[in-house]
RNA sequence: UGGGGCGUCGCCAAGUGGUAAGGCAGCGGCUUUUGAUGCCGCCAUUCGCAGGUUCGAAUCCUGCCGCCCCAG
């Protein structure tokens, strides 16, 4: 019944499979497990890997999670039922120096952080490719929804087939020695198909929810986690009008606020709402204003990655992983940790430096970057 | 102290005899595998207070209280 989805060009590679040794990053959820579970149906030795990330205990029995507590217990279950190894490293105070502070960090500095990037750049396509290398793997394959095609110059970086799963923007970071490593078997695939698999495989985790949000913030409370992190950087301030520089009220906290954000501010009376359009970190200033101030023209963008050569053809962008790409245009040196600036054909809304910016050309992901800072779009 | 004006939801503000618009803020929900955005819903039995007129008042009358402006 699952014969014919196993498919051993799936992990793309030469040679005898009973020969080869394949390394699944096992989170714990539903998406990986199926991957363990298709990597040892290929005849392959498979070795699952579990990272712990953060503090097992505060994990356990949560909904939405991810390495941590219940989750490694589920990883483990599910490599005993595969009948495959499985190893879990702890990577609690790399994870915290390279993911958590960083994340602090950056709220603190007025940006708006995406923890999920850094994470894949490091933790896992970093630390743990490495000691998949060390296992004298083959290959290391992940649960992410999106797919590794070859190409004319080598492994190319694409979209999902199914839209609603891709996570190519979390991706962008991917570099092409990594990728000339990396399987994604499911970037085909859509998500019932793979809840489907999980029952037929017999895995525990074939029902449990999907995770979301950021997995480290236990209730979507950030704020309390910059505190836990950083208990010196949270201190009140004006909030003041970015085209007056009146100061129209206080805030409780520069972390409290991202750029494009509406709600929150506690200011009323006006005939239009305010939406934040600056953070003024050293300041401690929330700068306001209303919405056409928020229209961006163009951004720089810092730490570029390019995966493959620029394509001639038209190139779009997306600012946010929900986002419909729209068109932009690049100058500047796109490519090996250089800045470049991305130009907008029309003005885009909510540009918050300290995200990111990927940059595809039809399904294909060129790269990206973060986005260091804004110009407005001039009319 | 005279003269004038004003007091309607936390803020702004419609409504001038027929049974309290709207916006902002706030709250709740939906959407969302980062942050936002967006969308939907909720949010004054009551109009500074006390009387009176009227079938009926936030709207008219009287008094009181408060605030503002001009005068001195």
């Amino acid at each position: 019944m699952i014969a014919n989805t196993t498919d051993s060009s799936l992990f793309d590679l030469s040679g005898p499979l009973d020969a080869r040794r394949i390394v699944v990053a096992m989170s714990g959820g539903v998406d990986s497990s199926v991957v363990a579970g298709l990597a040892a149906e290929t005849g392959a030795e498979v070795i699952g890997v579990t990272l712990q990330l953060y503090d097992y205990g505060a994990a356990t029995g949560r909904k939405g999670a991810c390495c941590a507590g219940d989750d490694i217990r589920d990883a483990r279950a599910v490599a005993d039922r595969l009948g495959i190894a499985h190893y879990v490293f702890d990577h609690e105070s790399r994870f915290r120096e390279d993911v958590v502070e960083r994340f602090a960090d950056d709220y603190l500095n007025g940006r708006t952080p995406i923890p999920c990037v850094r994470c894949n750049m490091g933790p896992k396509f970093t630390d743990l490719l490495d000691m998949a290398r060390e296992l004298g793997a083959d290959c290391l394959a992940t649960g992410h929804y999106v797919r590794r095609v070859t190409g004319a110059h080598g492994p190319e970086l694409h979209r999902a087939v199914d839209p609603a799963r891709d996570q190519s923007y979390f991706l962008y970071g991917t570099t092409e020695e990594q990728l000339a490593y990396l399987r994604f078997p499911l970037g085909g695939l859509p998500k019932t198909e793979t809840r489907r698999m999980a029952q037929d495989m017999g895995l525990v985790v074939a029902a449990k929810p999907d995770s979301q949000d950021i997995c480290f913030v236990p209730d979507g409370d950030y704020a309390k986690i910059v505190r836990a992190v950083r208990p010196e950087g949270d201190a009140p301030g004006e909030i003041v009008h970015a085209a007056t520089g009146e100061v129209l009220g206080r805030h409780r906290g520069i972390i409290h606020y991202t750029v494009g954000q509406r709600r929150g501010l506690e200011i009323g009376g006006l005939a239009e709402p305010l939406y934040v359009v600056g953070l003024d970190a050293p300041a401690r200033r929330v700068l306001v204003g209303p919405r056409p101030m928020l229209a961006v023209g163009s951004a720089v963008i810092t730490e570029t990655n390019r995966i493959g050569p620029l394509p001639d053809g038209p190139l779009m962008a997306k600012v946010r992983s929900m986002a419909k790409p729209v068109p932009v245009t690049l100058e500047g040196d796109f490519a090996n940790g250089h800045s470049a600036v991305i130009r907008f054909t029309q003005p885009e809304y909510g540009v918050a430096p300290g995200q990111a910016a990927v940059i595809y050309a039809g399904e294909r992901v060129i790269g990206g970057g973060w986005i260091d800072s804004t110009e407005r779009w001039e009319t």
